[in-house]
DNA sequence: GAGATAATCGTACGGTCATATGGTTTCGCG
DNA sequence: CGCGAAACCATATGACCGTACGATTATCTC
């Protein structure tokens, strides 16, 4: 057998680079011979591993989302362990979808990039549509779990909700990437956000938590 | 004296032709070429008028947002000549910004096509940050008058309610995109997105109207 | 250590695009 | 009429991009 290399580790690089890329100079900056030179390696390396340029955006776009709903689900499953209610967690988790540091700003570029390229290609339409429909599917489900346990009423509609705050969240990034140095009566815009996000779940979050169910960060059922 | 045109009538026409495209199929698709053809004009002609395609394309996104914004205020009016409350005017108004039939969609598509474009180009941002202020400053505004003839509570604070209407309109615009078939609760999502927005009006809104302030129209005055 | 094969590279090809340029047509006016 | 300037056109130019392709290198196995 001949020489050997990591196959997902060339791919994670490459796939890095080209974030990188995105992120600082948008999609028509992320040409094969750039990507091939901020990953350090050959235009004909990046042909080897990605079949065609669109497989490789398509995976950087991916892995981008994966790895926002992964960084949530982390925080879910630590604000759980400490015993926190679902509407702090959730407050917390939902602002990893805004751009207030640097990681979190390249992220909403790409998203917002390729958001523009889903317009016009199904197959990153796809995605973002499967990327929102999470969002939205894991909000209702903390919506249905704050009921079982008491911070949310019984007769609340838990889909509307979540339409209604992930649509909050999007449109709130939106306005904080374009103007973070807008003030609302005094407050930073980043804090405006944060206190317009809290008072919106505080709307849906009425009660106070009298159990914990660990089961309420599972990935969604499809049943 | 030589042969004369019609100015601002032909870079009308060019403007249109590239609307068209842009919104058919994007950015990518308005090549010099494209619009020319699609104008019926010869690239050279194109270039005669505009003296750069950014300068083209910084005109056809000026134009297209110009647009929205009129036709909102031409809405405000005729609701205002009904004696129709602010919240319901509001309802009408911000559902322009919706992608809620060809027109709307093709405008829905053009904004975010150059939202994307806005995170690379200042001048393009320059032109979204305007008219996101626009529309919060025209929703702030609303409220204010609100306050006025007893629709709002007096100490609601405008500014903020304002940057919630514009983020909800505009997340919901995102969702009502990406799945218009999507139902909530067997509603179809247009009619979901429409009933949030209601709510939240009324949860600004929350009394009646005893007189209408005419001048609640106005340009907004940056004293 | 030899050869087979994956990994890696460099470059060439075909196409597209924005812009530059020079020419042609049209028409207002003296 | 005729001439001059603007309106309009066709094509050339130079750059860039995605992909194809052949060559080269390195390493695993026998």
């Amino acid at each position: 057998m001949p020489r050997t290399a990591d196959h997902d580790l060339r791919r994670a690089q490459i796939a890095d680079a080209a974030h990188r890329l995105i992120a600082h100079a948008g999609l028509d900056a992320a040409t094969m011979a750039a990507v091939a030179r901020e990953a350090g390696f050959s235009v004909g390396l990046v042909q080897h591993y990605f079949q065609s340029k669109d497989e490789l955006l398509l995976f950087v776009y991916r892995r981008t989302t994966e790895g926002q709903l992964e960084r949530i689900m982390k925080l879910v499953a630590e604000g759980e362990a400490a015993q926190r209610t679902i509407a702090a967690i959730m407050l917390t988790g939902l602002q990893e979808l805004w751009p207030l540091d640097d990681r979190r700003r390249a992220e909403y570029r790409i998203g917002r990039a390729f958001h523009a390229r889903s317009l016009d290609s199904p197959t990153v339409a796809a995605v973002a549509k499967e990327t929102a429909a999470m969002v939205r599917a894991q909000i209702a489900r903390a919506v249905n779990n704050g009921k079982h346990c008491g911070e949310v009423e019984p007769d609340t509609d838990a889909d509307r909700a979540a339409v209604r705050l992930s649509a909050l969240v999007e449109g709130l990034a939106d306005q904080l990437y374009r103007e973070p140095e807008q003030t609302v009566n005094a407050h930073p815009l980043p804090t405006a956000a944060a206190d317009l996000l809290q008072e919106s779940l505080t709307g849906v979050f009425t009660g106070e938590c009298h159990h914990h169910d660990p089961d309420w960060t599972d990935p969604v059922k499809t049943d």
